[in-house]
DNA sequence: TTAAATAGGACCTAGTGGGTCCTCTTTGAA
DNA sequence: TTCAAAGAGGACCCACTAGGTCCTATTTAA
């Protein structure tokens, strides 16, 4: 199903919403319960995409009272492509991946080895040609359309 | 991760398997014990393959004795996503798709609500302008590269 | 000094993909 | 005519891991 997980689906959402509440570089902040109102995702699970977030890179934390998270960079700046890479690890469209120590059981034999390069430079391009940005859109609401009705094939 | 199913790995290799010994359209078979033979993937695993397969209409299936299954396809008429869409069902790169009736929970409020068209429209397009001819390469071997090496990031 | 936040873990749970097995049907060959 | 070899089509089990929750430590403004 190529399915994106989850936590980047609400990564998205959560930094869209930062940047529409203002939380942006250099500007105010936004607490994690805040934008866990504002988005309707539950609290525990903002405030976990925000750690890791922050962790690369992608939003400032600011502890302490009246602390809380705005953008590191404008969402124009932000790849859709870095995004995932944050929550989910790198891009590979390949099932061998996480082997570790890169031993295909198949190894010997595998009539396709060392040939998804291309697919998933492929892929990598097409995510970085994407922002945040043109996935939040120019603040105004999107057209009352399902998730489901777009994607559909 | 972005990851490709298993099952859609062992696609490819079954059927790179399948053009390089010979069994193309209107072909000789290759029977699905020996393919698993020649392919190293488990056998009840390739015949599951190779049942969704021949559903997909991507390869043919001759039941019997001395049946086997054959290309419906040359390799290069046959589009990767294809593939994926055979075995993992319709590419959309966003967790909200499975919801069957496409209520989100966040519907309301969800800011980027129904902008990840483009994005996939460029994850297929990538994936459409690359056949399992690419994929398998013209019969000779590729270099000794671990999947894992090729594919990190 | 206190309350409000983030930071960083540990931890549990459920969904589902991966894999196996069983039975039925088809069909060529003895 | 019979038999064996193969695919077709399910049912089913198991393990992995993403998703989600919670707890504690740390920071900092009021």
């Amino acid at each position: 199903m190529l399915r994106l997980s989850k936590l980047t689906d609400y990564a998205v959402v959560v930094m869209a919403r930062l940047a529409r509440d203002g939380a942006l570089p250099e500007g105010r902040v936004q607490t994690a319960p805040g934008l866990a109102l504002a988005t309707g995702i539950a609290e525990p699970t903002v405030a976990k995409v925000l750690k890791i977030l922050s962790q690369a890179g992608l939003v400032e934390g600011l502890r302490g009272a009246r602390g809380g998270y705005r953008l590191a960079r404008p969402l124009a700046a932000v790849p859709l492509s870095e995004v995932i890479v944050a929550i989910d690890g790198p891009i590979a469209l390949t099932a061998c991946v996480d082997g570790g120590q890169g031993q295909c059981e198949a190894q010997g034999i595998c009539a396709v080895r060392g040939r998804w390069d291309p697919v998933n430079d492929a892929i990598r391009r097409a995510l970085s040609d994407i922002t945040l940005a043109d996935l939040a859109g120019p603040t105004r609401c999107a057209p009352a359309t399902t998730f489901t009705q777009l994607v559909a094939e």
